[in-house]
DNA sequence: GAAGTCACG
DNA sequence: ACGTACGTGACTTCT
């Protein structure tokens, strides 16, 4: 027997739409021979390879929207008003998803006053009554009403790609309700996207439990009389049309005048011939490698690159050619500060010299090649070749491209330090580190050292391929002077600090661990005491059965996997038993102990020095990171982990430490993007700001007034700002209601009415334009925006807010770094910058140099930019890192 | 490798 | 009605 028949139906705008936004932040990189944008169709595209693999249908049909008027907007007239308009880019695309299906060897159809949901209801109806298995894929969750024991909804879930699949069982699970209740809570809660009411205040909650209890909306409203004298008793019967015409709007229909027969959307797969020729059109090199259709220009004439050895010969071509070289200096580890170099490759587009004798390095006219400035070069990652070659004695200078910063800078998801992804994305195929070197126990470089090279040389073709493309890129973003001015030169800043180092005692570690060894034992004997057994307080797990079964502490939080330990939890019970205090305590030394004293013992380097990595294409701010260890979360709140400062020194005697921090720097960012006149106003008098805002937020009349307690809160509401506000992140962290943290917030808004129209136009900005920008230009993408998912909305809101202000405030101090190490080289001075501290720079400087620093440092760091507000540095020195603070 | 916790701006 | 602050990295436990 053969196997049943299976119909395919997808939902042609929804998942067309979603496709379009799922991949928006690489709108730019798909555009067709035709400047035609290739995203949407190409999402859509991976989405089919995966549905038809997957459900291997019989028969198919991709149903569309026919056009704004349909049978619901004659009933009622704002039916999907208010939509904002469909980008040009979307639907210049829609006709080349209609040749795509088209070559795909599946059906597509619409119907004048009806929607794609309608066809998709009557056809599925169709199919079920024929005994056929059917399967719905779609954007859009109000579909999941057609959900039968034969007919299963596929909804995408983040992106396209993925779906969660609804039967009525799962319908069931997640609602609570039947597949043929849908429509009744649609009318009940409306539709904000489609533009109908539904009753007032009743969101899903209320509708399903109302659902629950009198089974539909008939049911609700034959019973209404007898419910208990409520507010939403009184919703429900001011808004019984409502209801009634919303459940209408939200039913599809089933019996649609579809002149379709089954018969007609038989499956017989792809139109083999004019898909590859449409794939070769719209440059899908993925997919026509995927029908093993040889490429023009990829992996198959990447393999076959002619490597010539790089010797005192062919180094002799090399410094006489006027032409740019790609660079490729190969390091096998994570830390580059470690790692060997195991192959060099230069190659000027057309010859490929390369060799893994490192010995080559000495060679003069290769070192004093790579240090010419005039020699133009480019490569992926500056930072670590820079490094990498400093610890063979090779100086590098002249790198003009840097494509790592570059992808980066394009979009900051592209942040993985491996040139094989970055490649992916531009549909050029690179192996990836893990791919060519494995990975775990297995990772090795290959034992043929032809192998190696060959694909260092694939690495230097491909940032000779996708240089110009990348910087037009960038160029287009407006985004050239971030790169060349800050983020390039950054590079080599960032590479000196991480090369010089910071000296560390490493016996003043070694007298603290034994301070802390005593200490912790002693408490932990006291816990062990007070909970009348031994335990690992370590481990959450066995700590909460302590605490909240033996000794019956109440629960405050639970996590996930069990009860929830955390400080906040722990501060409230503290009261409650003293064992809580003394695991506090416990909690913060073993922290410093482990972090700190030990942990930080095994990254000094034989000079006494340690040498941290700084990742400058992570973050999705544009602020540093730092790793291995990280140097920028050395504690200083409280006392015992300050202390660890104490082991940081300058590396000769009779030098200090010097240290310069930006006062308040993300406020007056804030103040002076927002353009808000009371705020920029308190900062041109140099207020303290917080005490001004308590004094305006609790309507006093001079900052005299406000208690410390006032300041305190106003200081947490201004950080609450900054981050994207929301009154019960406010209420959590100063410990009051969620009604008065919204009170805060009201009259902070009205108090600088700037800020507020900031925060409304920036996300609006963000949903028009898929992104935000700070003020150097730096891009962060937020696709999330456009989610229908409430929470997922809601962060991406946050993040539009906050990232204007902490990545501009990146910006700033990059640019100040720049400035003082080029003030640095002009004033003739030793002092040498040490680590940035996203808001600070540290310094150790001879002491007679110290009063210039003092000078000096300030005046650059406040005129790095002009704002509207002027930038406030303070300064502090001593002996070591603890005392100059 | 994920989850929980906690160090920093 | 929904469930929260923004951005990071390292250590420990446990599956």
């Amino acid at each position: 027997m053969s196997k049943n028949k299976k119909l395919l139906l997808i939902d042609g705008n929804s998942v067309s739409f979603r496709a379009f936004f799922a991949m928006h932040n690489v709108l730019d990189k798909f555009v067709n021979g035709e400047g035609v944008h290739t995203n949407a169709l190409y999402a859509f595209n991976n989405m089919l390879e995966i549905i038809l693999k997957e459900e291997q249908p019989t028969h198919a049909l991709v149903a569309f929207d026919a056009g704004k008027v349909t049978f619901r907007t004659k009933m009622y007239d704002d039916y999907k008003n208010g939509r904002s308009k469909t980008p040009t880019e979307f639907t210049e695309q829609m006709p080349l998803i209609q040749d795509l299906l088209n070559y795909r060897g599946m059906k597509t159809y619409q119907l004048p006053d009806y929607e794609a949901d309608d066809i998709i209801g009557t056809m599925s109806r169709k199919a079920q009554a024929q005994g056929m298995d059917v399967t719905i894929v779609t954007g859009d969750r109000d579909l999941t009403q057609l959900t039968t024991d034969k007919v299963t909804v596929r909804v995408n879930v983040k992106g396209v790609t993925e779906t969660e699949s609804y039967t009525p069982e799962h319908v069931k699970e997640k609602l609570g309700i039947t597949p043929e209740q849908i429509i009744d809570m649609k009318g009940l809660m409306g539709d904000t996207s489609d533009n109908y009411p539904g009753v007032e205040k009743v969101g899903e909650k209320t509708a399903i439990k109302l659902i629950d209890q009198y089974g539909s909306v008939e049911g609700i409203y034959e019973h209404v009389d007898e419910m208990k004298k409520s507010k939403l008793k009184e919703h429900l019967i001011n808004d019984k049309d409502k209801a009634f015409l919303s459940k209408k709007l939200a039913t599809i229909d089933v019996d649609a005048p579809v002149d379709l027969k089954l018969n007609d959307l038989e499956y017989r797969g792809d139109n083999q011939e004019q898909l590859i020729q449409f794939y070769q059109k719209m440059n899908f090199n993925s997919f026509l490698e995927r029908m093993n259709v040889p490429l023009e220009n990829t992996a198959e004439t990447l393999a076959d690159i002619k490597v010539e050895q790089l010797n005192s010969d062919s180094i002799e071509n090399i410094v006489k050619s006027n032409k740019a070289h790609t660079l490729v200096i190969e390091g096998f580890g994570e830390n580059y500060h470690t790692a060997p170099i195991t192959g060099i490759l230069i190659s000027d587009g057309k010859n490929y010299y390369g060799t893994s004798d490192v010995s080559i390095l000495e060679n003069d006219d290769l070192k004093r090649w790579l240090a010419d400035k005039t020699k133009e070069k480019y490569l992926f990652d500056n930072k670590r070749t820079i490094a990498l070659l400093h610890r063979y004695g090779c100086n590098l200078n002249g790198v003009s491209f840097d494509m790592l910063l570059v992808a980066y800078l394009l979009d900051t998801n592209d942040n993985k330090q491996d040139i094989g992804l970055v490649a992916k994305n531009y549909n050029v195929s690179l192996p990836t580190e893990e791919e060519f070197y494995g990975k775990g126990v297995k990772k090795a470089v290959p034992e043929d050292n032809s192998i190696l090279i060959n694909f260092i040389a694939q690495k230097a073709q491909v940032i000779d391929t996708l240089k110009d493309k990348m910087l037009s890129e960038l160029k287009d973003n407006d985004q050239d002077s971030l790169y060349d001015e800050i983020e390039l030169p950054l590079s080599i800043v960032l590479a000196e600090m991480e090369i010089k180092g910071i000296k560390v005692e490493v016996s003043k570690l070694k007298e603290m661990e034994n301070t802390f060894a005593t200490r912790l034992s002693e408490i932990e004997q006291k816990i062990y005491q007070e909970a009348g057994k031994e335990f690992n307080i370590n481990s959450p797990k066995q700590l909460g059965v302590v605490l909240f079964e033996d000794l019956k502490l109440p629960v405050i939080k639970k996590t996930k996997t069990g009860y929830s330990t955390s400080v906040d939890v722990l501060e409230k019970l503290k009261d409650k038993s003293p064992v809580v205090e003394k695991i506090l305590e416990y909690r913060q030394i073993s922290k410093i102990q482990s972090t700190y004293v030990v942990g930080l013992q095994k990254f000094v380097h034989p000079d006494n020095k340690i040498h941290t990595i700084y990742l400058q294409t992570l973050t999705q701010t544009g602020r540093l990171s730092s790793i291995e260890p990280n140097l920028q979360n050395i504690p200083i709140r409280i006392d015992e982990g300050k202390q660890i400062r104490k082991a940081f020194v300058p590396q000769h005697d009779d030098w200090e430490i010097f240290s310069a921090d930006y006062s308040q720097v993300e406020l007056r960012v804030l103040a002076h993007i927002s353009g808000d006149e009371n705020m920029q106003e308190a900062f041109k008098e140099d207020y303290d700001i917080h005490a001004h805002t308590a004094m305006r937020i609790f309507g006093l009349n001079s900052t005299d007034e406000v208690t410390p307690n006032m300041r305190r809160q106003a200081k947490a509401t201004n950080f609450g700002i900054v981050y994207g506000i929301s009154d019960y992140g406010l209420s959590q962290n100063i410990g009051i209601s969620r009604k008065q943290a919204a009170t805060f917030i009201e009259s902070y808004f009205e108090q600088y009415p700037g800020v507020k129209k900031y925060m409304d136009d920036i996300v609006k900005y963000a949903r028009e334009n898929g992104y935000v920008e700070t003020i150097m230009h730096r891009r962060r993408y937020l696709p999330d925006i456009h989610s229908s998912n409430f929470n997922v909305r809601n962060f991406a809101q946050r993040t539009a807010m906050n990232t204007p202000i902490q990545g501009s405030a990146a910006d700033i101090i990059k640019v100040a770094m720049i400035n003082m190490q080029k003030m640095i080289q002009r004033e003739n001075l030793q002092a040498n910058l040490l680590l940035q501290v996203h808001d600070e720079m540290i310094f150790e400087a001879p002491k007679s140099e110290i009063e210039t620093l003092g000078e000096l440092v300030p005046s650059v760091m406040d005129s790095a930019v002009k704002l509207d507000v002027p930038l406030k540095v303070e300064t502090a020195h001593g002996k070591t890192w603890y005392e100059a603070k």
